[in-house]
DNA sequence: TCCCGATACGAACGGTCGTGCTATTCTGGT
DNA sequence: ACCAGAATAGCACGACCGTTCGTATCGGGA
């Protein structure tokens, strides 16, 4: 079927963009139908509850996320150069696409939700479990394949990339600080030496 | 004056807890008088606009967290132990007394405001350059005391500190891992060690 | 004791929210 | 070209929002 998905597709992407600038609770239905150049009741009828319009935002940006980021860093050899891929896409699209103007989406809804129980929630904390996975096998892969030392703890390392990411995020947005990924690259870069493979030389460095 | 203070401090701390949890902006008037028992209209008059409330409410926590994070590190000696008491009091304050159970207020606010210039933004921002900041001096004087190896970068080793404590709030609140603080705990003292002062034995470890 | 200012209340306003209902328009398969 | 069904519009509803205003109550200095 064509037309209504079509629609479909362009209300989450506007939805996604003003979510992730003001949140997904105060996303409102009306002015994204405005935005749309739908009625409400018109956009209303595509989603049965505002929940469900979240919860398919949330779908939508998982999507996104392992499209723009995921899925091209498993292009790159399994160990160190996927981890440095994960991170460096990661901090590409946390600077906001065009049409992603408000940075990531969900850490805005993290915050939002951490202690607010619902199914939102839920599946929220499942896509930032899948990602810092996905962080921590990378990690493992690293440590697998010699780039990293042996007894390297993969999934405390996915934890200090994350809250280098985070402090990136509220550095960039919050404080204005342009230098903020620079700081998270060095981050980076300070952990993977502190994790070294101590018989490698350091040849495995960004370019 | 009497009466007229005291129940603003009932309001502010009541209003810091559901701020904690919901949100600056979700905060809505009505339900927090409610909450203290007042009308609407009666709390409402002790400020003249929501904003101010609003404002009212990071002062507040501002006060709060230097009371409760600040304050009591600057009885620690200046350098590394004073260091490692700003950060171990952070995440004793970020666990969440009993009357804010929502965790951080700041790290709430943060993600609410960060796109949404005005006044709370501004005021918030200029919180959180202070907190960085005094993680940036008691970095700097811990290599000044020769704690810290004489190169080490403070306004990087802050921005580090500052991603630990996110990672360890979103770990804590949305991923539920109670082994959060652990591992914040555990990057603080790689940290540490990355940059440890070279001919310093290990000694000034945690007990 | 009286009184005035501080403090709190109740009702109401215009607005926006999410959500139903019904009617209209559009669209794709025959 | 027609028609079933999807897609959208229009309208109304109850609830809650921040804010205002006029009024009542209270409490401390004279």
């Amino acid at each position: 079927m064509g037309k209504g998905d079509q629609t479909r597709g362009t209300i989450l992407d506007a939805a996604l963009d003003v979510a992730s600038t003001v949140g997904l609770e105060a996303l409102s239905i009306g002015r994204l139908a405005e935005r749309v150049g739908l009625s409400k009741s018109g956009l209303f009828a595509h989603f049965r509850s505002k929940e469900a319009l979240q919860l398919e935002v949330l779908e939508h940006a998982r999507a996104d996320f392992i499209q723009g980021v995921v899925a091209p860093a498993l292009g790159a050899p399994r160990g160190l150069p996927r981890l440095r891929a994960l991170f460096d896409n990661w901090l590409a699209w946390g600077r906001g696409a065009p049409g992603r103007e408000g940075g990531c989406v969900f850490l805005q809804a993290a915050a939002e939700y951490d202690d607010r129980p619902g199914e939102v929630r839920a599946c929220l904390a499942a896509s930032q479990r899948d990602w810092t996975g996905a962080l921590e096998r990378a990690a493992q892969q690293s440590v697998d394949e010699g780039h990293l030392a042996a007894g390297t703890d993969a999934r405390q390392l996915a934890f200090e990339l994350y809250g280098l990411m985070m402090s990136c995020h509220f550095h960039t947005r919050l404080l204005d600080e342009a230098s903020a990924a620079d700081r998270a690259v060095a981050g980076f870069e300070r952990l993977l030496a502190c994790h070294a493979a101590p018989s490698d030389s350091p040849a495995a460095e960004r370019p």
